[in-house]
DNA sequence: TTTCATGCAAATTCTTTGCAAGTTA
DNA sequence: TAACTTGCAAAGAATTTGCATGAAA
């Protein structure tokens, strides 16, 4: 069990090393991707961010999701046609999204499904993967039943 | 042999059956998804469409767009962290997107990736899958040799 | 103290909507 | 003709950017 979690990591040392400087807004930022269970828009990060530090602005929220994203740490994605991006920490396991078109509710779930994708690709399609994103709409069990 | 593409389908017959009116802004959006082979942005559809009928307003793209796109007729995705949205006919076939970060190229790959899924989705979990979106990000052939 | 990051507000981009005028069935 | 669509322009939502001030190293 060496691997580490993202969620343990300290986000000050990570800007630090990376040459970035250690502002409220960042930190606030980690700290609010990294308790959230789901992934949010950049809006509710604000909001969270917020409550501790009313100061900051919206505009440092997406330049530290961006700067984030930059640096691999964090992850955007659009699920299906909304138009509003999801920001989470990057996750080290695999893990897809399940939306369902009823409710709205986004679960993640854990699991190897990427993994014969990636083989699939891998053997001689020239072409190397970076980042899957698997995006499942339907209704979840509540709903459909 | 009897799987028909949805390529060589009417649209006027549909839009008919469908109680919606035949007008040149349906028809030439449908003509132009028809001919692309990738998808295209509501952006680069209007420029097509206004190839042969520069009197059809954006406006019009977007609202027929929707309207096949509610007919279940078309789709509309978002790949990776792009803000775009892109449209393209919904294949019978499964299929995904493979995205180049450096060229900026998406092909669209054929093949029964999203099976596995499928089944680990229906056994169980009680979701009724109704659309799966692969979208596979990195570098292609041509750019990471 | 020098460089980087922020706040604020304005600008962009992509998409949607209200409404009068034009088309389709 | 009656109902539906369109064009146009303006509104909206989400995100980005310019620039002077403020904070980190």
């Amino acid at each position: 069990m060496a691997s580490e979690s993202v969620n343990s990591v300290d986000p000050a040392e990570l800007l630090r090393t990376a040459g970035h400087r250690v502002t409220a807004a960042r930190l606030g930022v980690w700290q609010v991707l990294a308790d959230a269970k789901d992934h949010l828009t950049a809006d509710e990060v604000a909001g969270l961010v917020g409550h501790r530090d009313p100061a900051v602005n919206k505009a440092s929220i997406y330049r530290s999701l961006t700067l984030f994203e930059e640096m691999g740490l964090v992850r955007q994605s659009r699920l299906g046609p909304e138009r509003v991006a999801y920001w989470e920490l990057g996750h080290p396991d695999e893990h897809f999204h399940l939306v369902c078109r009823a409710c709205g509710v986004v679960d993640h779930h854990r699991g190897s499904l990427v993994g014969p994708v990636l083989d699939h690709l891998q053997d001689g399609h020239g072409f190397v993967v970076e980042r899957v994103e698997l995006t499942v709409t339907g209704l979840c069990g509540g709903c459909a039943a």
